[in-house]
DNA sequence: AACGATTAGCTAAACGTTCCGCTGGCGCAA
DNA sequence: TTGCGCCAGCGGAACGTTTAGCTAATCGTT
């Protein structure tokens, strides 16, 4: 691989020369520019980013860390969050931590010694798990994204997960439901305590009492949540209709509907949180909270250029509003 | 950000002996490790990559430039790709070209300024684009995954489409399907081209023909398909059975489907390529042949470590077999 | 003509590691 | 006591850049 010095020899001129050249940070002559130039070709010279990053402190490299890329919404969000990255001269280190706290302990020391300039994160652990996590933010700029962290006082872009499951379940009241249960994901993840909470809050509000039987808590999986919706659904009181929580858990949910030989939504009605192409395709479409995943992915990349650029600004968290998208898996109750 | 000088001076030694310390490259005695673990912790010392990256002239990073990380199967490949990876002692720069081959070209170049220490690649463009690619192998380690590249010699780990597609239609052939079409990929494409050819030989293979109007053609995107499966089932002369050749499209299928108040299975069956969770979930479950991403993955990495370790061997081209999963999207026709 | 101002391009010192080759202190044999 | 071998630990040169400061040439002013 042909260096600077191969370039400067060739050119007859100084490294310096070819490093002005290179990056335009100083006058050189046209003459001793079409040489440096024509060096380069000849050599197929390309910059050493190494070398460079070393030199400079900064890599134009950022780690984002997701708890799951398999899960359509974080699959968007790597999408997006790579490309307004990628716009802005940075490459993107891409880490999954499979809902693994101790893998993303780990991708964080990684990070740390590639020297990126920031990091995106969607933590995965509990609350007291992140003492640190303040202190290594001052050191290194970084912005959760999805799952905000009680108290820590740092950058974040959620998604107000409150609002999406009240309106949510407003909705199957609305629809005249009365027996509504909800599959909710770990409960010391902010989205899915929140979504609890929001659940609860549309049934209170309606003077409506909270069924305990009626709340299966457990991961995000599909499997998990396969197996309570097949309990909660096989019950002799069972429910008309049911909020889940998240994306995997709905296909759990969706296949143990159809294992039972019930009928969505003539037998149960069905309201999911994220939107997804497929949600659109199959019968029944499905009525879900779609969660502004752009608009989160874009709110996280500025807040971290942000970060990055400057002197440290007071920490902002975004939140931003799900809406609710009305198709076919939840009918009236009682069915007319 | 504390370094080795800093490690050095606190805890009385060279910087070699830190160095030695931190690396096990050399015996460092009981008393001067200790001293130096001590002010590792003291000062929260960790290596600078960047540093080594550049003395060692490796970068523990390899580039991973996928065509659309939207869809599921890159999703996973992905996933098993960065898992492979990190175990590997590698992380993962990801590029995702959106099927745009000036973007891909772009990734390249980037990829080689960072330095990473090898590529996975899936091409998106014409197989004519890539002269400069066979040249560039010879410097980056280089590998080809899910669409080879004829004649190059390059590694490529890809699945056998022109066989999946060929069981494809021969399962709705079997079924007593006579008038079958397909939705097929761009024709640039190495999958998409093999998997209209195996379309092909399964109705050749029974004396049927191949009509050319029951062949739409375009992206792999889902509203063109959309639009080609509506103008292909609305006519008056409807195929009873559709092979599709992605996942994307697929949806853009079952959209049209649904559209135009079908039935599937009843009016039209309905075959796919890529398995994926959502398929087994909704109505119909849908029969579909199922690419080994896991295999894919490994084999890629597999590949890539035995480049990047060795001096270069032979190219090397696994071809995997996938799977037809058969469901409830494809009835026999005439139905009973 | 002499002087400073301007400027193109150069020299050389970093950046934080790794690792080659050297030093100096020690133990042991003669 | 001297000479020798051994080896823990050290010094310092590289890796390929960027960039502060310098030099020498050119120019305009007085």
């Amino acid at each position: 691989m042909a260096t600077m010095k191969d370039v400067a020899r060739l050119a007859g001129v100084s490294i310096a020369t070819v490093s002005a050249t290179v990056n335009g940070s100083a006058f050189v002559s046209p003459e001793l520019r079409a040489r440096v130039t024509e060096a380069i070709n000849r050599l197929g010279y390309a910059p050493d980013g190494v070398a460079r990053s070393l030199k400079k402190g900064r890599t134009q490299l950022i780690g984002l860390i997701v708890a799951d890329i398999t899960n359509p919404f974080f699959t968007e969000l790597v999408h997006v969050i790579e490309a307004a990255m990628q716009d802005a001269g940075y490459s993107v280190l891409l880490c999954d931590t499979d809902e693994d706290f101790e893998k993303e302990r780990n991708y964080l020391r990684i990070l740390q010694t590639h020297r990126v300039d920031g990091v995106i994160l969607a933590p995965t652990g509990t609350g007291d798990a992140y003492q640190g996590l303040k202190t290594l933010s001052e050191r290194l700029p970084l912005v959760l994204v999805d799952r905000a962290l009680p108290d820590l006082g740092l950058d974040a872009a959620t998604v107000d997960s409150f609002a999406g499951a009240f309106e949510a379940t407003s909705h199957l009241l609305d629809l005249g439901h009365r027996k509504v249960a909800t599959i909710i994901g770990p409960r010391h993840l902010a989205p899915a305590r929140d979504r609890l909470n929001g659940f609860r809050a549309a049934l209170e509000a309606r003077g409506l009492e909270v069924r305990p039987d009626f709340i299966r808590s457990g991961s995000f999986r599909e499997e998990e949540a396969m197996a309570g919706a097949q309990d909660l659904l096989s019950g002799a009181d069972r429910p008309s209709a049911v909020f889940v929580a998240n994306n995997h858990m709905m296909i759990g949910v969706m296949r143990a509907i159809a294992t039972l030989q019930l009928n969505c939504p003539k037998d149960v009605s069905v309201v999911g949180i994220d939107d997804f192409p497929w949600a659109n395709a199959f019968t029944p479409r499905l009525t879900v909270v779609r969660q502004p995943v752009e608009e989160i992915g874009r709110a996280a990349v500025r807040l971290l250029l942000a970060r990055i650029a400057g002197p440290a600004p007071q920490p902002v968290h975004e939140v931003l509003r799900p809406a609710l998208v009305i198709r076919d898996s939840c009918a009236p109750f009682p069915l007319q």
